[in-house]
DNA sequence: ACCCAGGATCTAC
DNA sequence: GTAGATCATGGG
């Protein structure tokens, strides 16, 4: 049970488990988030920016309010979802998965807006996680609307649909992908989803639906689908998890790592992964 | 100059 | 349906 203070300019939260800002910004899945110093976090989701500071039993955000907190923060770091039963289960499955779920004990999978999800992972593929966090930083700066201080909102996708690609790759320094931004961002216009899109629909068919738009493969589909919330057993499999699959469990390629996981992970797929993920990125396994 | 980065696309077979 | 080249950009 979370137990909530009112603090200078924000609000104070005692009583969170499974929460981790360093595990949580740190594990791939959000690129608007930056260290300001330890325990010390600032970003913008939602249209709203906002700083988290870590101590020792609470966790304080500065920016917001009760309402907004209950409104907004609690669905985006998944409040509602006990990681504790998540962690138990997949510990039980094999050792090296019970030590990448204590190593990254922390995370959280965010529900993060599905236009940004699509047009930042459009933006990941070939790219390296400094550059991309970069793009999007220009995306936003350009394209954005300013919130407030030196800060802007990530842009929306009638406001992209309307850029000419040049324009875009010129300023924002994504070179061929500026194409599928503008396209995506037309097309998400026509044909907008958001995380309710997908009920009723299997992961496969999910994964059809976003791969509509230029620029969305395999892998970047599962991120777009994992990291929107809108099916929690994707599992994104890029260089570093083919890595992991191969040496933790002997799988050499995509194909074989699809069949296991469906099997293996089932529900929990994209759990495992972001765990995964974050343990071999630090170097964390073993051998 | 070469290789790589949270891959996807286009072409040729 | 699938292996191979190609795709802008910046950092090492």
């Amino acid at each position: 049970m979370l137990e909530i203070r009112d603090i200078d300019k924000g609000i104070r939260i005692y009583g969170l488990k499974d929460f981790s800002l360093v595990h949580i910004f740190e594990c791939g899945q959000a690129f608007r988030w930056n260290q300001i110093k330890a325990n010390h976090y600032a970003g913008i989701a939602k249209g709203r920016y906002i700083e988290l500071k870590e101590g020792k039993d609470y966790l304080d955000i500065v920016n917001t309010n009760r309402d907004e907190f209950y409104d907004i923060w609690f669905d985006y770091f998944d409040l509602k979802t006990d990681y504790s039963v998540i962690k138990a289960e997949l510990s039980k499955k094999d050792e090296y998965l019970k030590g990448a779920c204590e190593f990254g004990y922390g995370i959280r999978i965010l529900k993060q807006e599905a236009f940004e999800t699509l047009i930042s992972f459009i933006i990941s593929a070939n790219n390296n996680i400094p550059r991309i966090k970069k793009c999007i930083e220009s995306l936003c700066i350009n394209y954005g609307e300013k919130i407030g201080g030196n800060q802007y909102s990530f842009p929306k996708a009638e406001s992209l649909a309307k850029i000419d690609p040049d324009d875009i790759r010129i300023k924002t320094r994504t070179g061929y992908r500026a194409d599928y931004i503008s396209h995506a961002a037309k097309l998400f216009v026509d044909r907008p989803f958001n995380r309710d899109s997908f009920d009723g629909l299997t992961i496969e068919e999910g994964r059809k639906l976003v791969m509509d738009f230029k620029g969305v493969g395999p892998k970047v589909a599962d991120c777009i689908l994992l990291f929107s919330g809108s099916y929690m057993e994707a599992f994104p499999t890029d260089v570093w998890v083919e890595r992991v699959m191969d040496k933790l469990y002997g799988l050499k390629n995509k194909k074989d790592i699809y069949t296991f996981v469906k099997n293996y992970f089932a529900s929990l797929g994209g759990f495992a992964q972001q765990y995964l993920f974050y343990a071999i990125r630090e170097n964390h396994l073993a051998n």
